[in-house]
DNA sequence: CAAGCGTGTGTTAAAATACAACACACTACC
DNA sequence: GGTAGTGTGTTGTATTTTAACACACGCTTG
């Protein structure tokens, strides 16, 4: 009923930090659009979003932004992330093991996770604190020095922790890439973490968005060959498809 | 010029939390209206207010509306751990090293704390985002299993961390306390690594709200002979001084 | 069971707001 | 003097929001 659809609202916006009227439209085909607006209204009145011109954002989404450093990433190329997320989630089965790095991307896909019983381990703050909502996700946190850019965690000592463990999968995201030059990030020590992750790793599902690629950072830790899914976005562009295929990657 | 003018709007916008078009209008008479739009624009895309239909809103004020209702009803005894915070921030020295717990009070401490040169380690992950604001706060997040309940880490694995690591001062929170039975947690691991911490540390200083004394929690991880220094509200039983200054530690 | 009421919803037209495009003024630099 | 860049104003158009009314449904009450 009405609340109900209030709420899923509440948590939708939640999930993307804001959300057009088209948008909602698209999630919630049987009611009219003057329902979703009043719906939306409703939440305003309870201080949960914010209306804005064409849509609503959530309360939490508004106090990231005044957050700074991290967060101002988060808010460019928000869709394609989420449309990576939603591809990745979906790769997740019940039961396994697997890492998730710190990334943004890697965030939406922490939020995007069904709630199913897995075991993960990741070096990212937000995403820990994202699938500790969720009863079903056991979780472990490599710890490590904190790189504030992007809240996560890196160090040589996380060499340790993985000694102990194993994951069938690793999703993990790059800052950068080009076919010379490979996967790429901007920091060393995450880079060496992910070169860990890919020895400790069955399989390597690397989850880039289109305005990636092209570009270069300093530290590469992954080549085509190391990776065995690519997960990206609409705009992916063709031509790179051969190479893709050559190295025997699943491009979705 | 411009940039005069859009600080001018930001401050007005900082003042009185809100502000319509025809309302900044009357503020800049001199000034068209698409101007005044132009630079709203420009607030927003440096993260500063929030456009909202027919004005802006700004983002300080947003993070009032939801901080009143919402984080209220989360926590309990807050004004209590606010005051054992700030308490506790005025302890900190600059260019120290140390621990900080993850519990809630200690995500207080970490938003009070000022903004020094100081290596935090900490096992919370909330009181790690927090500290992630501090540019100059260098942070380890200690590794481990995730405690849901109060998103903190914790693990065996923890005890390696700490072998290449020294800091002066510990200042961690329990859940319960009692003279016979001490400082006691919920969690096994949670108590271990703080033990391990005891160890470590130089120092100890204890944050307890008064609401704790008396109760009993499974796993005790320290007595009154380990720690230094005791940080409480002002309900602190008067009868319990004595109790305390025979183990020399300092009541505040 | 019909009448009456409240709630939730859909439809429409009108109002309010925002945007895009172009034009102009002013400055700085060559 | 020309030219590029920035800031601004004007206009018309597009989009979004609101208001008003109508309908359907479930519930109570006579």
């Amino acid at each position: 009923m009405k609340r109900d659809r209030i709420e899923e609202i509440a948590e939708l916006l939640d999930k993307r930090g804001k959300l057009s009227l088209e948008q909602l439209e698209e999630f919630f085909p049987n009611v009219s659009q003057m329902t979703l607006r009043r719906d939306l209204f409703q939440l305003e009145q309870e201080g949960r979003i914010i209306r804005v011109r064409g849509g609503a954002m959530s309360v939490k989404e508004v106090q990231k932004v005044s957050g700074e450093p991290y967060t101002k990433k988060t808010a460019i190329h928000t869709d394609e992330k989420i449309e990576i997320a939603q591809k990745a989630a979906r790769l997740i089965d019940a039961n396994t093991s697997l890492f998730i790095d710190g990334g943004t991307t890697a965030m939406y896909l922490a939020k995007e996770m069904p709630d199913i019983n897995v075991h993960v381990f990741t070096n990212g703050l937000a995403v820990a604190i994202e699938l500790a909502q969720k009863k079903n996700v056991n979780l472990t946190v490599v710890g490590g020095q904190v790189l504030k850019e992007n809240l996560s965690t890196a160090s040589p000592v996380a060499k340790a922790y993985f000694d102990n463990t194993n994951f069938e999968l690793a999703i993990i995201s790059a800052s950068a890439f080009t076919i010379a030059n490979g996967f790429s990030c901007a920091s060393q020590i995450e880079a060496d973490l992910l070169k860990i992750t890919r020895k400790k790793a069955k399989f390597m599902y690397m989850m880039l968005d289109s305005s990636k690629i092209g570009k270069i950072m300093p530290y590469t830790f992954a080549h085509l060959e190391d990776i065995d899914v690519l997960i990206t976005d609409d705009n992916f562009p063709a031509e790179l498809n051969e190479e893709f295929a050559k190295h025997n990657i699943v491009v979705m």
